[in-house]
DNA sequence: TCTGTCACGC
DNA sequence: GACGTACGTGACAGAG
């Protein structure tokens, strides 16, 4: 007969460890709900994981234990449980009462006394049983037939601890952590033990003596004259804590274990108590039909299929969903068309809108003013099937985005549900994920996309209304929108690329890589996989023997770094950092560009994403062309792969000089770097001098060097841990410079602190052009979170601006080539610089255009710059 | 399929 | 004094 499995929950334990380690949410009816939620999510894994045949949860009786009888300082000292934590355990013991699972406190005793006793009572032939808890004294409870798991971060995330590994981790048998404990004490309960006696010494001791009373009785032959007086003058006190850790087997429990089976089937009052607590995705591990029960709509909604178009008048005003499954609307084939106007609701399938005329023309009308959820999706998506989308009037996820950028997802289910409107399901639900991913039924699909319109559409004035409410709405209607069209445009084009050329460096690249990971691994004396971390470590690290530099938390660190570090202690070190080196450029840029090459144009069409980068900035994927290596020649030559699509063309690149210390020096309005911008001069040297109080012709390299780092850092609001890094000099050192530069930049220095004091006052930055970030954890009493917080406050407005500015110049850009009736195309962004192709006889206007209309993008009170180039290639554009 | 490590750009 | 430290995308290894 197999084993009856029992588990036993440390119920404060966990719901402490809960709250602790997840902030304080709360459910939409204001009730905290964060303790409850880590609960349950460590109670589901449990129950999956385990399959447990019978279960208990343990919670702590009252204030004062048989232990305070012993000592009356015990637990003294420690915190109140804080009121948001208090508040929550009714909800927990509701929680498992739903589930069915019997908990069980009893007065005088904690629930480590319950679980010790019950664990002991249980016969090893008959039961196998598992605790869960945060709190190590625990560990004194495995045996053969007990195991322990601990939580470590978080909750869901243990160590099941079994005699081998407490073994492993202490050296010591589970009955002697109270040994352990009755010699080291242990603070969070207020447990003395031997002052000045911790793990280390204490394990040694035990491992010589065995326990706290032989290690007492043999105190003469302890080795150390302080050690020893310790131990006689606490001889009592160690004894007594011991006794304090000592779990309680013999506890008068009256439960019986046979009422605390376990039935795997969880009740309908579960899913009614998640739905009540709002752990919405928790449903669907309990139950997944009601998961998709609860994510359904409920309202019916009654629309028209059209199988033919005679009469395109949906409307002066309609939201327009044009429905693409494809993730990458490049390769992807429209679903089909949902439009919600005050005429009706309408699905319209691919087939039918594509060969209507009238629908064509009533796409690419000005004058019908569309709602959309991601305009630029659709346009592109209806350019590649050669119709040119115009009167977008709005785009949903663009509001959403500045509305507020933290947010994770701005589809109109998100949108719909974070407004509280009509439920929409999720896309998720409808067409599934990953593998499974697929398209449903022609019903379910027209009425998916139709339901998005018509929440669409119901959305579009309380969205309005908010953009206007938080002045985001010059932003909006005249900076990110235009920007979505002109971005669709540029995504269509694409960029063409030498295939052959790009070929033949992957060719030579995989001969080199082969060359040089022979020679690795004859240096290594072994064969190992390179590009394996955990490999290379153990080569390094154990068979070399070369010093640890650094560790991270599954290993050896081996990062370029450490190797750098390690350079001249083995000739190995340098050939792997070149293989790495190569082997990026081969795996990411030669290969991986070849991949996502368009097979009949031989063109590269990248999505940038507009709605995602906190700082406003845009990103780019599938591939991503904002990193396209630059600082290293062999790198840098993947930029000769990218040429212009016609004949006697040539790729023109514009980008910005210093731009965000330009927008610092604007924005501080620091009259020294204002003055240093006006005289055109080096910011770096200028930093140097004023930074190490010397005249310009003493500035030494290494002394710019520096200079450029901090101003780096001040840019990207790196800490003084970062700069340190970047500059290879202690913390210290590294806060002293920013220190330093602060004080050469007054008016700097006077802008950072009244940056985080707004932040803290509005909750949230603007930039120039008012775009909002906000900054919840700037009063947070982390300190981590909060300077993390205080430095984007410093970094947004300055980053942001940055993005402001050059998107604010393709807009234009974009305007003044179509006015200058300019056959140049405007092809990537990447932060700082835009790229495009342009026939050769328009070079000489581009070279005014350019420049002219980037550096006038914003009126600040320094001179913005503007660097151009042009070649045959990207690379030659330098 | 997910997580961790590493590396590229700005 | 600890905490874990600019933002993105993507490749690969290794564990589940």
């Amino acid at each position: 007969m197999s084993k009856k499995k029992l588990v036993l929950i440390d119920g404060n334990s966990i719901a402490y460890r809960a709250f602790f380690a997840l902030p304080l949410l709360n459910n939409d009816k204001g009730v905290y709900t964060n303790a409850v939620y880590g609960f349950t999510t460590m109670l589901l894994k449990v129950l999956e994981d385990e399959a447990p045949s019978h279960i208990l949860v343990a919670f702590d009786a009252g204030k004062t234990t048989f232990r305070h009888k012993t000592y009356g300082e015990y637990k003294g000292g420690r915190q109140k449980t804080p009121p948001e934590l208090s508040e929550q355990f009714p909800l927990i013991r509701e929680l498992l009462d739903a589930f069915d699972i019997k908990r069980y406190e009893l007065e005088n005793y904690e629930a480590d006394d319950i679980i010790g006793t019950l664990s002991k009572q249980t016969d090893a032939s008959e039961w196998e049983v598992k605790v869960i808890t945060g709190d190590k004294d625990l560990l004194q409870l495995v045996d053969e037939h007990v195991k322990v798991s601990l939580t470590k971060k978080g909750i869901t995330d243990v160590d099941t601890y079994d005699l081998n590994l407490v073994e492993e981790r202490y050296g010591l048998k589970p009955e002697q952590i109270i040994d352990m404990k009755g010699l080291m004490g242990d603070s969070s309960d207020n447990i003395p033990g031997v002052p000045g006696v911790g793990e280390k010494t204490a394990i040694k001791l035990l491992k010589e003596f065995g326990t706290v009373e032989k290690v007492l009785e043999s105190i003469d032959q302890v080795s150390g004259k302080k050690l020893k007086e310790k131990l006689e003058d606490n001889k009592e006190q160690a004894e007594m804590s011991k006794k304090l850790a000592t779990i309680e087997v013999d506890a008068p429990i009256e439960i019986k274990l046979d009422t605390c089976g376990y039935k795997k089937d969880a009740p309908a009052k579960v899913v009614e108590l998640f739905k009540e607590l709002g752990f919405n995705s928790l449903i669907d591990r309990v139950d997944s039909e009601a998961a998709k029960e609860a994510e359904l709509p409920s309202e019916d909604i009654e629309y028209e299929v059209l199988s033919e178009i005679t009469d395109s008048d949906f409307g002066s005003e309609a939201a327009v969903v044009v429905e693409c499954l494809e993730e990458n609307y490049h390769n992807g084939d429209i679903l089909g068309f949902g439009i919600v106007s005050e005429k009706g609701k309408y699905f319209i399938p691919t087939d039918v809108a594509l060969q209507s005329e009238l629908f064509k023309s009533w796409l690419e009308d000005e004058t019908i003013i569309k709602y959309m959820p991601d305009a630029k999706q659709a346009t592109v998506s209806l350019a590649w099937e050669g119709i040119k989308l115009r009167g977008v009037r709005f785009d949903a996820l663009i509001a959403s985005y500045l509305l507020n950028p933290s947010d994770s997802s701005h589809d109109i289910p998100s949108i719909a549900t974070r407004l509280g409107l009509k439920r929409v399901s999720s896309n998720e639900t409808i067409y599934g994920k990953g593998a499974k991913q697929k398209v449903p039924s022609q019903d379910e699909l027209s009425e998916h996309i139709v339901r998005k319109a018509d929440s669409l559409l119901e959305m579009v004035p309380t969205l309005q209304e908010s953009l206007k409410k938080n002045e985001l709405d010059v932003l909006y209607y005249d900076l990110e929108m235009p920007l979505s069209i002109v971005l669709g445009e540029m995504e269509h084009q694409g960029v063409q690329v030498d295939v052959e050329r790009l070929e033949q460096m992957g060719k030579d690249l995989n001969e080199q890589l082969q060359k040089i990971e022979s020679k690795i691994h004859e240096l290594a004396g072994t064969a190992f996989n390179i590009n394996s971390p955990k490999q290379l470590g153990e080569v390094l690290f154990e068979k070399l023997q070369l010093p640890v530099i650094k560790k991270t938390k599954t290993g050896y660190s081996t990062n370029a770094d450490v190797l750098e570090k390690l350079k001249d202690k083995h000739e190995i070190i340098e050939e792997i950092l070149f293989y790495r080196q190569l082997g990026k450029l081969n795996s990411t840029y030669v290969e991986g560009l070849l991949k996502v090459v368009h097979r009949d144009t031989e063109k590269i069409h990248t999505r940038f994403n507009q709605a995602l980068a906190q700082t406003g900035r845009l990103s780019s994927i599938d591939p991503n062309l904002q990193n396209i290596p630059i600082r290293l020649e062999a790198g840098r030559k993947i930029r000769q792969a990218f040429i212009p699509s016609e004949k006697d063309w040539v790729m023109f690149a514009a980008d910005y000089s210093q731009i965000e210390l330009r927008v610092l020096a604007h924005i501080a309005q620091d009259d020294k770097m204002i003055e240093a911008f006006n005289n055109e001069e080096d910011v770096h040297t200028k930093t140097a001098m004023d930074v190490f109080h010397v005249g310009k012709d003493e500035v030494t390299s290494d002394m710019r060097r520096q200079a450029k780092a901090v101003n780096f850092g001040i840019v990207y609001g790196i800490s003084d841990y970062g700069l340190s890094q970047s500059l290879g000099i202690t913390r210290k050192e590294a806060g002293a410079f920013i220190e330093r530069y602060l004080e050469s930049f007054p008016g700097v220095k006077q802008y950072m602190d009244d940056i985080v004091q707004q932040a803290k006052q509005d909750g949230y930055v603007t930039t120039m052009l008012n775009r909002r970030r906000y900054l919840p954890e700037i009063t947070s009493r982390n300190f981590n979170l909060r300077s993390f917080a205080e430095r984007t406050a410093m970094n947004t407005p300055i980053q942001g601006t940055a993005a402001d500015i050059i998107k604010k110049a393709m807009v234009e850009m974009a305007k003044r080539l179509d006015q200058e009736k300019l056959q140049t195309r405007m092809l990537l962004q990447v932060h700082d610089e835009l790229i495009f192709e342009a026939p050769k006889d328009e070079i000489e206007k581009l070279e005014k255009i350019v420049p002219d209309v980037m550096e006038h993008a914003i009126q600040i009170d320094v001179p913005l710059k503007v660097d151009y180039s042009y070649g045959d290639t990207w690379y030659d554009s330098k």
